[in-house]
DNA sequence: ACCTGAACACCGTTCAAGT
DNA sequence: ACCTGAACACCGTTCAAGT
């Protein structure tokens, strides 16, 4: 069997695939891929080329249509704002899929837009151009490390209560590590936009950063 | 040739090796681990078990001595903000190292202990025991975050002109991307501190923070 | 154009065998 | 206790061969 009248593949169907095997196993391979699809290996290979290539597949298929969700009437930091809480519900879904996509850069062009979309905010709030991209990684960092807390929480349920006895008795009084991870989103996104909007006034009062 | 009169190996040494094919080469394996010692795959595993314990001795071993570095005297705020810069030195002296921690929880004694630290710190500021590991969640975001910009900046040297005019701008004025990791490290350690310290006073009058 | 099978160079981990 | 060689089950990528 070679060249069936209809595809038995498309990248669509490799993609999303890939995405179920990585919520369940936390991890995928080419092999996986083609066994799932019933296909194989160097069939899916013919459809994607390679794993970087499929990696950047991913990034802009859990990110599908957030752009045409931002208000874009809205004021420079509520579009921030938004753009987080978008990224973060993206990981939220498939939190498996953060420390795969944590370790590359953004390629693919649907992505580039949503940064686009943040560059935006930024200068229309006042950021000079010189500092744009520097709050892009602040919020990046923040973003990408919230999306790491949910499958590996720094610390785990593993605290010796005399070796570490603070440590202890935080982890004892906190919530599932899911509901400590909202917390600290919440608590972090609120700060995040107090720095961001202190930041933007100080700009545009044309003060120069140099420290 | 078997058991040498002095041992060829220690798990020392193979830490300091690894570190050094990671700083080269961006990540490790133990056929290049053994290569690069002079010794068969094998006797790596025999002084180390697997991949992710080498992990973890990575993790310790790059952060060995912090502790000894915080002024213990300092008031809670200053130590959280010691702690946070030599977490970023650290991962400073060796870029390629972050995306392979951060996917994985702290499991180390030696790495707990500079989290009891953290943990100590937030109590003595006046939060409650229920909120300390989000506080501590949300340190630990901002500082993986920033350690993976180092390597894998959010957006790379590549933006259109005419498909991202604002990105394209941005990157234009940017400086290097060591540099702008740097302005939004400090713009970031600025707001997460300000933020930290608005919710320990919040914390300290007693407010609940029910969202 | 689309799929297959086979091949290649790489992994991590285990284990019996040597001193 | 420490090291070796061989074996096993896994990878990603390439490529000639089929329709």
């Amino acid at each position: 069997m070679a060249r069936p009248g209809t595809p038995l593949l498309s990248v669509a169907k490799i993609v999303t695939a890939t995405l179920e095997i990585i919520d369940k196993d936390g991890d995928f391979s080419f092999p996986k891929i083609a066994r799932k699809l019933g296909v194989s290996q160097s069939s899916v290979h013919h459809h994607v080329g390679s794993r970087a290539e499929l990696i950047e597949l991913l990034r802009a298929h859990i990110g599908e249509g957030d752009l045409e969700q931002i208000d874009l009437t809205a004021p420079w930091d509520h579009r921030i704002e938004q753009i987080i809480r978008l990224y973060r519900a993206n990981f939220a879904r498939h939190p498996k899929l953060a420390p795969l996509l944590s370790a590359t850069t953004v390629q693919h062009p649907d992505v580039l837009e949503i940064y686009e979309a943040m560059a935006d905010a930024l200068l229309e709030g006042g950021f000079r151009p010189a500092n744009v991209l520097s709050a892009v990684s602040l919020i990046d960092s923040f973003s990408i490390g919230s999306a790491l807390e949910l499958t590996a929480p720094a610390v785990a349920w593993s605290a010796n209560p005399t070796e570490n006895p603070k440590l202890h008795q935080a982890l004892d009084a906190a919530a599932s590590p899911e509901e400590r991870a909202e917390t600290a989103f919440k608590l972090g996104l609120e700060t995040l936009m107090l720095g961001l909007r202190a930041q933007a006034s100080r700009e545009r009062a044309g003060q120069s950063n140099s420290s």
